[in-house]
RNA sequence: GCCGCCUUAGCUCAGCCGGUAGAGCGGCGCUUUCGUAAAGCGCAGGUCCAGGGUUCGAGUCCCUGAGGCGGCUCCA
């Protein structure tokens, strides 16, 4: 016997070979109709599956339940996979799963299908469900299934197949609808009839396994639901979410701009939006004050050395504006150096290395473009000759090495000598040399050194977005060198502060990540043994801090593990804002010591941190979260004011006056329109508050208010505006 | 960087099968002096992203490049 506990306590005993259909059916006809799959054990399973032998958990799931709507989901893009192949033969598949929000199929077709073809694939896929097939299942050892997909010439299926064998040695599932068959672990609806809604949204490119050194593929976005009404409602919510979207907002509220003349991701910030910025720089900067850190400047470059020893310049190489040499061939020669330190040439740099060869004369002209990597290493050699010859330089050490590796470490002993420099990508190494500029006691530590710190980053053309993304960024940075019994102490302190933070802003809408390396990578420096003890430090004080978190391997920082605060944008993609980085590298490869009780030297343990993240991608996603609507504290303009007649023009300018007196930033409207249009405008600027000035506030020395959300207020005495204003400011409160 | 799409007035956008460019808002001028989300009339404003090609003729078709959008990959 089976038996089955239900969700109301209840326990059911059924014979083997029963079916999660035929157990709804034993529990209400009603239910029966409504289910959609069943929940055994905490997993969802189709209704016409057995149940297994022994004792479990059961829940038939209807519609109402969230878990239906993902085998709906799954069920769709299986029904878009088929309509697909219908309509454009000989495509292959690859992965289809369900998302939060739909569901995708990544594909490869013979001719590229374009966002034009969805009202056909949607009509086909309508008259698919119309049909309302059953979804079958079958499963097959795993050689057979492989020799299913090879005749449904899937050839992709095929090398997942391949791939996976390993850990499914005992066979695996299909699912068939009448002429398709596709491999799948299931589960799905009983029938395609039960496909309420669906939509087609978007295509895209995405790489075979995610890997981008593997085929591309295009990826069918689409989602579904069991009514219309919910399809139109989730349609619905992203119109309305894409008018949140900060760059629209930015635009209309005049807060920043991005020219193509001044260059992608770098962002210009108009009036308004340092308004804000400046208030928030204010906000943090007095925070840090009271909390024991110490303000510092340092320049917006550094010298290649101090990034050669922090390790940033090797390590991120492609990911940094171009080093700036002062000797012109300087910069030619160091390309060689990483090219040849890699000891390779793929394709992108060998094109590269190719056009900088042309520009100096330079180019090899038996050069064969289809050579192997050892023949493309020996051009970049005698190229690296050639250069070294016309600029009379001569290196024995280059001469003698014999091959990539020796030659790239000596050329590396000649660049280290050549004055060059890099817009900085990091504050840490400057702060560092703050930190080294004294002598340091175990008395004076921590030492917790802040600034707003502009960094450079060539971030890819692909990545560039809005604010969010950015290839110069302000980060409100602070280094914390510290014993390491300090470090718990400091750790738990800057995870509050960051809460502090976004406490105060409201936003509520985060998650807790900690980042630990990847095992697998090689990406990392340090001793393996500060890494273990690193990582254990920020899981223990994240676990006493009772936050909820998520470990994620191969989300470190290079020099060590992270906390990361992150939050999503108005359509639904995750940034990380606020870190807190723990970091037992960069003293050892500054050299850092500072004297202990027992007057010896000893190293300091640092913590990297930024609550802000960078001041760019907070901005941008404050805006969203507000909506461009700042609360009174951080709008770019507080108040508005708005005369009903040019005749009021100058009690107008007097309560300016005084407002302004009170360090408010206020702005008067005295034109001759109507105050309907004056206060539509003050409304779409979205400034919190609008003070209507005519007759009766004139002779009674009162404003009438107005605000934003909330609409005409009554009319008040000036000076009690000024307080009640003043307060509100004063408490950073948020309104709504 | 990769795949797909997009780029027309300051902004939002129309512009058919290739025949020489339009609207609304905004701006400016005049009139209106007005009570809580748009007063009326008039005027100005365009290298149709850039470069090349096809064509008698290109905003429209083709190629290359730049920028943007959505993903993918990356993100110290």
């Amino acid at each position: 016997m089976i038996t089955l506990k239900l969700p109301d306590g209840s326990v059911k005993e059924v014979a083997p070979g029963t079916t999660a259909r035929q157990v709804a059916e034993t529990i209400g006809k009603r239910l029966a109709q409504a289910a959609v799959a069943a929940k055994v054990d905490g997993e969802v399973i189709d209704l016409a599956r057995e149940l297994p032998p022994g004792e479990h958990t059961f829940q038939v799931l209807t519609e109402k339940d969230p878990d239906a709507l993902d085998v709906l989901r799954h069920s769709c893009a299986h029904v878009m996979a088929r309509a697909v192949l219908r309509l454009f033969p000989g495509t292959q598949l690859a992965f289809g799963p369900t998302i939060e929000n739909g569901f995708y199929y990544d594909i490869d077709s013979p001719t590229p299908i374009r966002e034009d073809d969805f009202p056909r694939i949607e009509a086909e896929m309508q008259k698919i469900v119309a049909l309302a097939e059953p979804f079958e299942r079958f499963e097959r050892p795993t050689a057979e299934a492989r020799g299913l997909c090879a005749d449904l010439r899937q050839t992709l299926k095929v090398e997942h197949i391949d791939d996976l064998a390993r850990d499914h040695p005992d066979g695996l599932s299909f699912y068939r609808q009448g002429e398709f068959i596709d491999l799948c672990r299931g589960p799905h609806l009983p029938h395609a009839g039960r496909i309420g809604a669906f939509k087609l949204l978007s295509i895209a490119g995405a790489y075979w396994k995610n890997d981008a050194s593997r085929k591309q593929l295009q990826r069918l976005y689409g989602t579904a639901f069991f009514s219309h009404k919910d399809l139109d409602a989730y349609l619905h919510q992203l119109e309305e979410a894409k008018k949140r979207d900060h760059r629209l907002l930015g635009k209309q509220l005049k807060l920043f701009t991005i020219s193509t003349m001044v260059g992608s991701g770098l962002i210009l910030w108009m009036p308004k939006g340092a308004i804000v910025r400046g208030v928030l720089e204010s906000f943090i900067k007095d925070e840090l004050l009271k909390r024991g850190y110490q303000p510092v400047y340092t320049p917006h470059i550094g010298r290649l050395e101090l990034y050669r020893t922090s390790g940033h310049f090797p390590y991120y190489r492609d990911a940094q504006f171009p080093p700036m040499y002062t000797r012109p061939a300087a910069g030619a020669l160091d390309l060689c150096q990483y090219r040849l330190s890699l000891g390779e040439l793929d394709d992108k740099r060998e094109t590269e290395f190719l056009q900088y060869a042309k520009t100096a004369y330079f180019v090899p002209p038996d050069y064969e473009r289809a050579a192997t990597q050892a023949e493309k290493l020996e051009y970049l050699h005698r190229y690296t000759l050639k250069m070294l010859e016309t600029m009379q330089v001569d290196l024995p050490a280059y001469r003698a090495a014999t091959d990539a590796k020796g030659r790239a470490e000596a050329l590396l002993q000649w660049l280290a000598d050549q004055e060059g420099f890099l817009l900085k990508p990091m504050n840490c190494p400057h702060h560092i040399h703050i930190y080294k500029a004294e002598p340091r006691s175990y008395r004076d530590l921590p030492v917790r050194l802040a600034e707003f710190g502009t960094v450079y980053r060539y971030e890819q053309t692909g990545e560039l977005n809005g604010m969010t993304r950015v290839r110069g960024f302000t980060q409100d940075d602070a280094h914390l060198f510290m014993t390491a019994d300090q470090v718990e102490a400091e750790l738990k302190s800057n995870i509050e502060l960051v809460l502090f933070i976004f406490t105060t802003l409201g936003l509520s809408d985060y998650r807790v990540r900690i980042g630990l390396r990847d095992p697998a990578s090689s990406k990392y420096v340090g001793d393996p043994a500060d890494w273990d003890r690193a990582e254990k430090t920020l899981i223990d004080v994240v676990k006493n801090l009772g936050m909820n978190y998520s470990a994620e391997a191969g989300e470190a920082a290079f020099y060590g593990p992270k906390i990361d605060f992150v939050v999503r944008d108005c359509i639904g993609r995750e940034w990380q804002l606020g870190t807190v980085q723990l970091d037992y590298n960069l003293p050892k490869r500054f050299d850092l010591e500072y004297i202990g009780p027992d007057n010896a030297p000893h190293r300091p343990i640092m913590i990297h941190r930024a609550p802000f993240g960078s001041l760019e991608r907070f901005m941008g996603i404050l805006i969203e979260h507000f909506a461009g609507a700042f609360p009174a504290w951080l709008a770019p303009e507080q108040v508005r004011l708005v005369t009903v007649s040019e005749k009021f023009t100058a009690y107008g300018r007097q309560v300016e006056g005084e407002l302004r007196a009170h360090g408010f930033r206020v702005q008067g409207d005295y034109r001759p329109e109507k105050i309907g249009f004056k206060i539509r405008e003050a409304q779409l600027e979205k400034v919190p508050y609008m003070l209507v000035i005519g007759e009766k506030e004139q002779s009674a020395g009162t404003v009438a208010v107005r605000s934003r959300s909330e609409g005409d207020l009554g009319a008040v005495p000036v000076a009690e505006f000024v307080a009640r204003l003043a307060r509100e400011v004063r408490e950073r409160r948020l309104g709504r």
